[in-house]
DNA sequence: GTCTATACAGAGATAGAC
DNA sequence: GTCTATCTCTGTATAGAC
């Protein structure tokens, strides 16, 4: 049983359907055998498309990214909305992706996450700046290293908060958002208890 | 050709096998049969003393950090030590560590650097908290957080300088650098410019 | 309790025929 | 472009020797 679909066709339902598989059961107990038979391919035609397993996890990746980041490029170039309403819009979208990108519950990807999270300072970092350096203009935030400064809480926002990597407690998660929100406040010079509605935010 | 050894000697002669190959093939390219042939042994000995190739890997990263943390311990509490000087010895220890543990240039395994990682927050955030909290009592710091706040600055110098991470050039590494020490001091309330050692020792 | 030998299932990946 | 056959490697399981 031979069926020829166009590259593309192809290629967009073997990542469809990894996505979903990986989303699902997770990606290291996804089997490459699961793929082919949910679209019922053989394992050459994966390969022919895809050098490996975790190729296409690249892709999924990325193109997770590429939306998050227009997302955020979107907001960021808003003229009606405030500063704060565009930190508020940006720490919404880098909470609700803690874990959203590996699949709920299922047992995570480290190699996955990694790379998310490279994607993600190179990919973000500049525009997020672009937003903290209006902030500077306006007067409410104050650093000399607004990109290196974006980076920083990034990275610490994605990681210590992150379930798989860290399981605290209900009171432990509460005083790290507190902790979190001060350190905001700090490095980016801005006025104690701005950022107030982070700790709240990231308690649950 | 029967040897038979203490459990203890064959433990550690596995765990000391499986670090030298894994740091020098790197953890993923080492393969059981590596190990087994490297000691002349049988699968079902390797087996017998450990569960999987991973759980060897959390063995040697647990004997790591155990290892590290004694010695953040004894300095933490030397008495004849500055608050200062115990700052610049942990640094320098944790900046030591950042690619030690995998293997310098090998295709670095991400499972392992996030136990690691884990495992240095867990195990070192107390005794560095409290080397904060003398900080405090002298009047050096200033931070309502001290293990929250050592916690995010273990993440920020983990993540942001690891090489597998980032490939950042000279030039960024070297704004990077600043900007963590410009971070330190913000976050732990220390004067301006008393860590400009850390900018210092990041850069390399 | 400790160790060898070996066979085998299941995973990712490749080669080459069609 | 697609498929089948095959390879390597992890990990399980077993039977048995000391």
């Amino acid at each position: 049983m031979r069926k020829v679909k166009s590259p593309e066709a192809r290629r967009g339902e073997i990542l469809e359907t990894a996505q979903h598989l990986f989303e699902t059961k997770g990606y290291d107990r996804t089997t490459i055998n699961d793929i082919l038979s949910a679209i019922s391919i053989a394992k050459g035609t994966f390969y022919y498309y895809y050098k490996s397993k975790e190729e296409v996890m690249d892709a999924i990746v990325l193109r997770k990214i590429a939306a998050q980041t227009a997302e955020i490029e979107r907001l960021s170039g808003d003229e009606y909305l405030s500063v704060n309403e565009k930190m508020f819009s940006i720490l919404m979208l880098l909470r609700d992706t803690q874990t959203a990108h590996i699949g709920n519950g299922q047992p995570s990807n480290a190699e996955m996450q990694r790379k998310l999270l490279g994607e993600l300072v190179k990919n973000l970092g500049p525009v997020i700046a672009s937003v903290i350096n209006q902030g500077k203009t306006e007067g409410l935030f104050a650093t000399d290293y607004p990109q290196e400064v974006v980076e920083q809480l990034i990275v610490m926002i994605k990681i210590i908060f992150e379930p798989s990597m860290f399981s605290w407690t209900a009171e432990e998660r509460t005083t790290r958002a507190r902790a979190f929100a001060s350190t905001m406040e700090s490095i980016l010079g801005a006025a104690q208890g701005s950022f107030n509605f982070v700790a709240e935010m990231l308690s649950s």
